[in-house]
DNA sequence: TATTATACTGTATATAATCACAGTAATCAA
DNA sequence: TTGATTACTGTGATTATATACAGTATAATA
């Protein structure tokens, strides 16, 4: 599964607006209308592209017949830098996908997201490793908790919680403690690690 | 706008199930191979029917050119006698449909129920006025509620709340107040009263 | 260097699908 | 008893649509 062109997603995007504002998938000519494009095989050839990479499926046959994949078939998402400002979860961090059937952590993973830096190595998470991360799991004094501070994204030990002060806690002693006041900065907690990928290859 | 038939009922539920299903329309050949027509014109003039009808709109030379219109084209719904057990806003309880545009009233009006009977008269309501509710509202001490009781639904001033007792209110001093012991026996607050229509005719 | 992927134009064709026209039959309201 | 509505069969023309085949051009990859 690779990721899409600029002009694949232009069309996987066009497809997605068209099935909401008017319930039914584009054909050729709509797109190739819309997009500009003289010959109506210019979107056929990308719709294969799209399907080949597996964000849709094509009906052969039949008018209309393309169906959007669900997140669940296109797999649970890997997360490798999270572009600056965005959501975790935007199209560009997404780097690949693991199928859901290879998932055999117990907890719900919403998205897997790649260790940056070694400041949790003591609770052995080593750079490069994946963490599961559930978006919904309370979030608990103890537990690892994936945090955006500002516009930065960090994965620390939760120490203590309050309105006034919360602090994060490196698992590595070379790492000193981060000390936020929600009330002067901006924290939001993305989820909680509930598991961890490594692959050695 | 009236109602559909049986036949035409079970063809918007196949568009409907085709949607959710398979993210597209079906064809004219679709629906008749489904329902076992021998015709793909009986599907067509179904359709036609239904377009009519107001439930969905036709797109002229398009192919699966059906979309489905939506609760806020269709209008809200009039609700005449609710059948024992279901949800109020079944399908078999929808008397007719009024535009939204004429709603002058000021709260979300989710639907109108036609008032049987003569126990709040004298609040002003009266037999076969159409009131507005809103099933979202908070439910308060003092604010006319519609509530089921068992597989009853009916209109009341809410005159008092607790965990161990609900209490009633009849506006019209030949009835009196229906105490419910919410541990007991099953009482759920379907919505308020926001609003009435009087139709003189 | 050859190969593959991307991103198209242009033409053509089989078939998918709409939709009109001509019927049949039953039910219901005026 | 006439007309309207519902619920179909059956046929066929027209057009909408998918899709194959033949190209062109560029950039990335092995």
């Amino acid at each position: 599964m690779k990721g899409l062109t600029d002009r694949q997603q232009e069309i996987l995007d066009l497809i997605k607006s068209n099935l909401e504002e008017n319930g039914l998938p584009p054909t050729r000519a709509d797109i190739a209308r819309t997009l500009g494009f003289k010959s109506p095989n210019a979107a056929e050839q990308h719709l294969r592209a799209i399907e080949k990479k597996g964000f849709i499926s094509i009906l052969a046959g039949a008018s209309r017949g393309i169906i959007l994949k669900t997140e669940e078939d296109l797999g649970i998402p890997v997360i490798g830098l999270v572009a600056a400002g965005g959501p975790i979860l935007a199209q560009e961090n997404i780097e690949k996908r693991i199928p859901q059937a290879q998932n055999i952590l117990s907890n719900k993973i919403d998205y897997y997201l790649r260790v940056k830096g070694n400041s949790m190595v003591d609770v052995g998470i080593y750079e490069n490793d994946l963490i599961g991360v559930n978006k919904n799991n309370p979030v608990k004094v103890g537990s690892i908790v994936i945090a955006r501070i500002g516009e930065e994204v960090t994965v620390k030990t939760l120490e203590s919680i309050s309105s006034k002060q919360v602090v994060l806690k490196a698992e590595n002693s070379e790492y000193s403690n981060i000390e936020i006041n929600p009330e002067k900065d901006e924290i939001v907690f993305e989820g909680t690690c509930v598991g961890l990928l490594r692959d050695f290859s």
